[in-house]
DNA sequence: CCCACTTTGTGCGTGCTTTCACAAGCGCGT
DNA sequence: ACGCGCTTGTGAAAGCACGCACAAAGTGGG
């Protein structure tokens, strides 16, 4: 038992590459709907904002996909990323917090790509429960359990406010779900084998003050413009 | 060639705790509410989803604040991150795209921790522009230039449709404008000296339906819980 | 068929991140 | 004053990630 198959496969792809791939792919989508049908690693690297030996190692996780003095085909890649990503099936998702965020998810048409359906929208207040948002009624909150079973959802995205976070957290994992979107700013407690992720504006600005405020801070006093790479 | 003068010795605190500052800011601003005088690294750490031996490096970056045998005081604590966050000064923050989700952010009044203030709203379309949100009224994205300049914005976010956010990048820049958080789907274009940040909706779902692929194939074929699968 | 040219796939050095493990420091009880 | 228990701060090791640079592999022209 030591020979190895022609291509083993292996399923260990680097967290930072998955994290480029959606990247890779939406660049790949804009040179399919503009008709190209090959690229190099340089143009497309060029395309996704990120240095080209670092694409063409990313999709080496996935296999050999070029063809050396030529390229990558384009809709060959689109299929292959798309594949890695579980984009192939379909993904069944239900918002909960129906505010303003979750009112502009739910309008988020384009799923980037398709692959994922909005199959339910709850909230907790009577004043919004029973209207309509995006062509779905939202639910109340209190159907969460039978809305995952019914619909299949296997992803959860919560917009509530940070108080009620954890809770519908606990429900979603409860009822089987064990896929996350947290827009709420507060760490969920969850068990293993529940995958949570974080998107949080506050943050991200809060990031941005500190790279600003070092600017200014190095740039010292009266420089304004000055070239200062930060990533 | 550029030469590489051992310069960054002086504030270089890790890109990766600087990410983390506004989470554990967070974690204490928690604790302070309830009333807590001290905290230790594994109290805190904890609640910050974090191992603790990272907490206390990450926060060795700003100094010893520490007490050893005893832990960290809340409120000393909170201050010395909020001053190196660069949230002890006011940013001034405009909104370009007031659609769904700029409404959202718009409303999204407490923002973390004080610090960030919503200059203005601007639009392209007249029939959102004139219209109140969160209290301010939207204005005609022509007045960019203009807001920038009398509203001292320091940081650009951008809200708008995929196909506008690199033209409202560049009038940001060219306004001057070194800070942008970007939800527009786009990889953007900016000279060197500006920092973006991206949020993207449809990345995080698609790392997340990835992880969630991968627990299906390695749990084996036909342990699918219950419901969806379009074979 | 051969050669010049293009572009992929990857070995390797470098630097950043995480984690462990423990000495040093502090408070408290005796 | 002293020692005990607790907690910080940090060397050191291990693990990742990035990007250079180049061999391997393919294309096309003569």
């Amino acid at each position: 038992m030591i020979s190895r198959p022609p291509r083993p496969r292996e399923r260990g792809i680097p967290e930072a590459t998955v994290a480029r791939l959606p990247v890779y792919l939406r660049a790949l989508q804009a040179l399919q709907d503009r008709g190209t049908a090959t690229v190099s690693s340089e143009d497309l690297a060029g395309a996704a904002g990120v240095n080209s030996a670092k694409l063409r190692k990313d999709l080496s996780h996935l296999g050999s996909y070029g063809t050396r003095g030529v390229g990558y085909e384009v809709e060959y890649l689109v299929y292959q990323i798309s594949r890695e990503l579980g984009l192939t099936q379909d993904w069944s998702v239900a918002i909960v917090g129906i505010g303003n965020l979750g009112r502009a998810l739910a309008n988020y048409g384009g799923f980037g790509t398709r692959g994922f359906r909005i199959a339910a929208l709850l909230d907790a207040d009577p004043e919004v429960v029973g209207r309509s948002v995006a062509s779905l009624d939202v639910r109340h909150i209190d159907n969460l359990e039978e809305v995952v079973r019914d619909k299949g959802v296997s992803i959860g995205v919560i917009a509530t406010p940070a108080g009620s976070a954890q809770g519908v957290a606990g429900r979603f994992v409860e009822a089987g779900v064990t896929s996350i979107l947290n827009f709420a700013p507060v760490v969920l407690n969850v068990p293993d084998g529940v995958d949570v992720r974080k998107v949080d504006l506050s943050i991200e600005l809060q990031i941005l003050a500190f790279h600003a405020q070092r600017r200014a801070d190095v740039d010292g006093p009266g420089a304004e413009r000055a070239g200062l790479e930060v990533t």
